[in-house]
DNA sequence: CTGAAAGCGCTTACAG
DNA sequence: CTGAAAGCGCTTACAG
C-alpha cells in the first residue's frame, strides 16, 4: 500500500487508492515534478523557465529544457500571478450593448490590438461593457496589467483613472483630464479635407451627416471642421441640413425631399455613408449624379461600394499599433508620462464625388 | 517600531518602515481583510462571497455584504483559480494570421460569443493562432475551462482533443471524429437552395467561386450542393465557370471575358460576392444585367451593396449562441456526449440575381 | 550557481 | 452555522 500511495504522490497520471487503480487523469505536471526528475530544486527549474540563463549552469539549463519538453511542461499562469503580482494578462474594454464588433471599425480595431497583444506574450481579455461599474469589476478581479478603451468613456474617466493605478490606454478620447493617456485621430482636420475637397468640386450646398449611437465628441469635431471650412469660404452650413440622429432614415429623406437638398454630404463613418448612399438609391436618386458623398474610416469594404466610397481614411492598425506600445511602455515605466497622441487623416478620392458646375 | 510594523501588516494602504512613511499603495483588499474586519473567519466571508448562504446566518451574511461593498473587495481571480481548479476562462481561438476580425463574419461570430461567455460570468481569452502547437500552450497556460474554435482545424483536431479534457466546441468542422463537438451548418442544402433559385430564375450557365483562404470543406459542400441541383434538371456545372482561388481576380476576369462566360456565379460568402460584384463593375458590366451574383452568410452589409445581395443567409448570432450553450452543458456536466449540431440556411432574395428567358 | 523557507489569496475537506 | 488547517503552483527574498 505504501508503493500504491508512492504511485499517487510521485505520478499524477495514475491514480491508485489501496491497491486498486481508479483511473487515469490528464497529468498536469508541475515545475516541482521537472524539479524531481532533474534532480534540482524548484528555483532552478523556475530560473530556467523564466530564462534567468545567467543565474544557471548551462549543463542543468540544457537537461531542465530538455525535460520540460519532453514532459509538456506549462506554467500555471494562475500560480505566477499570485506570487508575483503580474498577469500578463490585459483587458480590452469595449463600448456597446449589443455585439460592438459588428461595426467594422471596432473589429478591426479590437482584432490588431488582441494580436499585438498577443505578439507581446500577454493574453487578451475582451469585454464588452455599458457602465462605469462593469469597468472596475473586470480589471479588478484578474489583476490585469493594463487595459485598452475603445468608445466614449469621458464621462466616467475621471471615476476608472482613480480608481485604479495600472496603466489605462483610452483611445478617441476627448478628455480634458491632464493625466489621461490616448490615442486619438484629428478629426477636426478630417471634417476640414472633407470641406476642402466639396468645395473645390464644385459643392455649396453641403450637408453633415453624425447617426453614431453615441453623440461623440469626435463626430462633432468632425463636423465643426467642415463648418470652418466652408466658413473660411463664406460658405455657412445649413442647419437644416445637419443629422445628428442615430436613426437618421426619416430625417434624411425629409432632407432629400426638401427645397434645400443638398448635393453633397459627409457622413462621420462610412457605415453611415453607406446606408445613406443605400436610402437614396432607395429613393430612385443616385449616388453621386444627385447627391455626393463622403465618409470617413476608409474601411476595407469601402473600396468596393457602387459607387466606391471617397472618405477620410484613418490607419486603423497604427491606432491599433500605437496603443499597444504606448501600454506597454507604461507598464515597464510605472512613471511614464500621460501622452496624447494625434494620428493623422488623409482624403482617399474614390468614386461617391462627383463635380458640379 | 512594533506599532509601524503592525500597521504594515493590518494596513495595506500604508507603508512604514522604522517610522518612516514610504508612501501609500493602491491598497488591495483581500478576503482575510474583510474578515478580520468583520470579525469572523475567512471561511465566512468566503462562503458569502460564493452565495452560499444556507451555510451562513442572515446576520452575518448581511453584516459581510456591506463590508465587501464598502471596502470594494473584488475576489482575487488567480487565487481562487488556483486552489479551485476552475478558472471561468474560456479561450475563443481563431484561425488566422493578420488580422481575422476584418472578416465580417469572424468578427461578428467571436463578439457573439464573447458576450456569451461574458453574460454567464466567463472571461473570453481572444486567440488568434497558425498552428497546432500554439493551441496547447495558450489552453494550459491559463488552463480554461473551456474553447470555441472558428476555422479550420480538421487535421489537428485528433492531436487538440487528445492533449486536452476541458470541453471543445469547434465550429463549421466536417472532421469524422466521433467525439467532435460541432456547431456547423447545412452547406450543401445552402449551395442546393442557390441552384434552385438560379434555375427558376431562369439561369443555365451557372458558375461558383470559392475563393476563401482555406479551401475548407464547407466552400465544398456549398459548391457540391451547387452542382447536385443543377445536375437533377440535367445541367452540368462547367467546370470552368468553377474558381477556386483566393486571388480569385484574373481568373474571374478571365472567365467574364471568354465565351463560357456564366449568367450567373454563386459565391461562397458575401465578401466574395461583393468584391466580384466590383471586379465586374471595373469591367464596365452591370450586375444583374451582365451577370447574377448570390452570396452567402447574409452580412449586415449584403442589405445595403448596390445591387442589395441576394445571398443565403445563415444566423451568427444564433450559432454563436448554441456553440456558448453547448460548451456550459459539456462544462457542468463532463460526461455530456459530444454532439453535431447541424443548423438551416435560408434564401434571402434581394436585387443581384435578375431574371432571364 | 543553487536551494530552503515563506507567502501570494483563495478553496477544499474536515471537525465541531 | 462556523472555523482551523492544509494546500493549490508558483515567485520573492534571502542565504550560502
Amino acid at each position: 500500500m505504501v508503493e500504491n500511495r508512492m504511485l499517487l504522490v510521485y505520478n499524477d497520471a495514475i491514480i491508485w487508492v489501496n491497491g486498486i487503480l481508479l483511473g487515469r487523469r490528464a497529468s498536469v505536471v508541475t515545475l516541482k515534478d521537472i524539479a524531481r526528475i532533474a534532480q534540482v530544486s524548484p528555483m532552478t527549474v523556475s530560473r530556467v523557465v523564466n530564462k534567468q540563463y545567467a543565474k544557471v549552469s548551462p549543463q542543468t539549463k540544457e537537461r531542465v529544457l530538455k525535460i520540460i519538453k519532453e514532459q509538456g511542461y506549462v506554467p500555471n499562469s494562475s500560480a505566477r500571478s499570485l506570487s508575483s503580482k503580474a498577469t500578463r494578462l490585459i483587458a480590452i474594454i469595449v463600448q456597446g450593448t449589443d455585439n460592438a464588433l459588428e461595426y467594422p471599425y471596432n473589429a478591426a480595431m479590437a482584432g490588431h490590438v488582441c494580436r499585438f497583444i498577443q505578439d507581446k506574450g500577454y493574453s487578451p481579455l475582451l469585454y464588452f461593457v455599458n457602465d462605469y461599474g462593469e469597468v472596475t469589476q473586470r480589471l479588478r478581479a484578474w489583476h490585469v496589467d493594463g487595459a485598452i478603451f475603445m468608445g466614449m468613456f469621458d464621462d466616467d474617466m475621471r471615476n476608472i483613472q482613480e480608481d485604479h493605478t495600472i496603466p489605462l490606454i483610452f483611445t478617441d478620447s476627448y478628455s480634458q483630464l491632464r493625466q489621461v493617456t490616448n490615442i486619438g485621430l484629428n478629426d477636426y482636420r478630417g471634417g476640414e479635407l472633407a470641406g476642402h475637397y466639396l468645395l473645390k468640386m464644385g459643392h455649396r450646398n453641403i450637408g453633415f451627416l453624425g447617426a453614431s449611437t453615441d453623440l461623440s465628441t469626435i463626430v462633432r469635431q468632425r463636423y465643426i471642421g467642415l463648418r470652418d471650412s466652408l466658413k473660411k469660404e463664406s460658405i455657412t452650413l445649413n442647419d437644416r441640413c445637419v443629422i445628428f440622429d442615430s436613426l437618421f432614415e426619416s430625417p434624411a429623406r425629409a432632407l432629400m425631399q426638401s427645397a434645400q437638398r443638398p448635393t453633397a454630404i459627409f457622413a462621420a463613418s462610412d457605415i453611415e455613408a453607406i446606408r445613406l448612399m443605400d436610402l437614396v438609391r432607395n429613393m430612385g436618386l443616385s449616388v453621386p449624379d444627385d447627391l455626393s458623398v463622403i465618409g470617413f474610416d476608409n474601411l476595407p469594404l469601402s473600396a468596393f461600394t457602387s459607387p466606391r466610397l471617397t472618405t477620410i481614411a484613418q490607419d486603423i492598425r497604427q491606432k491599433a499599433l500605437l496603443a499597444t506600445e504606448v501600454l506597454f511602455r507604461h507598464i515597464l515605466d510605472k512613471s511614464a508620462p500621460a501622452e496624447n497622441i494625434i494620428l493623422n487623416v488623409k482624403l482617399v478620392e474614390r468614386e461617391s464625388v462627383i463635380k458640379i458646375l
